[in-house]
DNA sequence: CTCGCGGTGCAACCCGGTTGCAAAGGTGAC
DNA sequence: GTCACCTTTGCAACCGGGTTGCACCGCGAG
C-alpha cells in the first residue's frame, strides 16, 4: 500500500512528504471525486492552504484531475495509471444531487458533438446529475 | 421593441418595473449568456444586489435559464418561447476560452448517455469549450 | 556545521454569490 | 386625499471557496 503510493508519486516526480502520502492515499480510497473541504474535514490539523497546494501540485504534475461540477467547489480525483502521457478528460462525470458526491465514470466517453460552423472545439464537460447507487 | 418586453415579462406574471425591462432587454439583445458582472457593468447606477434578485426572480419564473459554465461565475441567456411549459435545458453550451462568452447552442441537441448500473440520471449539462466564430 | 531550497502554517485577501433590514414606491380601500 | 399594505430597491454586511505573501522549519548538499 505505502510502496504503491510512494511509486505512483515518484512516477510524477513527486517529493514523496508525509502530507502528500497521506493525501494521496486518501484520495485512492475514496471512490468519488474529492473536495478541498473534504481534505479539511479530514485531516483538521493540516493547514487549508497545505492541502490546497498539494492538490495543486498533484494536478500540475498529472497525478489527479480536477472536476468542475457545477456545485461551485472544485473536486478532484486520481488519473487512471493509463494517462500518464496526455492528460484528458474524456470520461463522463456524474454528480449525485441527494448525497452531492462526484464519480469519474471511467467507462463512459464522451460523445462527439457537431457543432454550428464557426464554433472550434477543444475540449467537452459532459456532467450527468441524478441519484448515485447508494442513494438510491 | 419595448412592447415585446413587456409582453415576455406579463407572459411569465412578472410585474414589469423599469429596472426589469431594461435588464431583460439587455438579455434579449446579446447574442451570448450574461453574467452577474456583466450586468453591474451595464447598469452601473443600480445595486449588486438589486441585479441579483432580478435575475433570479426572471429564472423562478422561468423566463432565463442559468448556465453553469465551470467559469465560477453564473451566466444567465433567455429562454426560448417555445420553452414555456417544462423548462429542461436539452441543449449544449458553448464556452470560448479567448473571449470567455458562454453561447447557448440551441440546435445542438444533447446526446443521451449510457450509464453503468446504479446510476439514475436526471439532467446532462454539457459544456463544449474552445474558440467561437468571433474569435477565430 | 552552514547554506539554500522546498514544504508548511498563518493570516489576510479576493471574488462571486447571498441576505437582513430599512427606505422608497405603487396600489387599492376608505 | 390619506392611509395601510405589499413589492421593489439600495445599502451593508456576510459567506464560502479559492488564492497568496510571508515567515518559519526541516532536510539534504556542500
Ligand atoms: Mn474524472
Ligand atoms: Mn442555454
Ligand atoms: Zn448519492
Ligand atoms: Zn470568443
Amino acid at each position: 500500500m505505502k510502496e504503491k503510493i510512494d511509486r505512483k508519486l515518484e512516477a510524477k516526480s513527486i517529493k514523496p512528504t508525509a502530507m502528500r502520502q497521506l493525501i494521496l492515499e486518501y484520495l485512492m480510497e475514496s471512490r468519488n471525486a474529492v473536495s478541498l473541504a473534504d481534505l479539511e474535514d479530514k485531516f483538521d490539523y493540516a493547514d487549508r492552504s497545505t492541502l490546497f497546494r498539494t492538490l495543486k501540485t498533484f494536478e500540475k504534475h498529472k497525478l489527479i484531475h480536477c472536476i468542475e461540477d457545477g456545485t461551485g467547489s472544485q473536486k478532484y480525483a486520481v488519473c487512471l495509471d493509463a494517462c500518464e502521457v496526455d492528460h484528458e478528460d474524456f470520461h463522463v462525470h456524474f454528480l449525485c444531487e441527494k448525497c452531492h458526491q462526484t464519480y469519474c465514470l471511467y467507462d463512459v466517453e464522451v460523445p462527439a458533438i457537431k457543432l454550428p460552423s464557426g464554433f472550434t472545439p477543444e475540449a467537452i464537460n459532459l456532467i450527468v446529475k441524478g441519484v448515485c447507487h447508494a442513494c438510491r
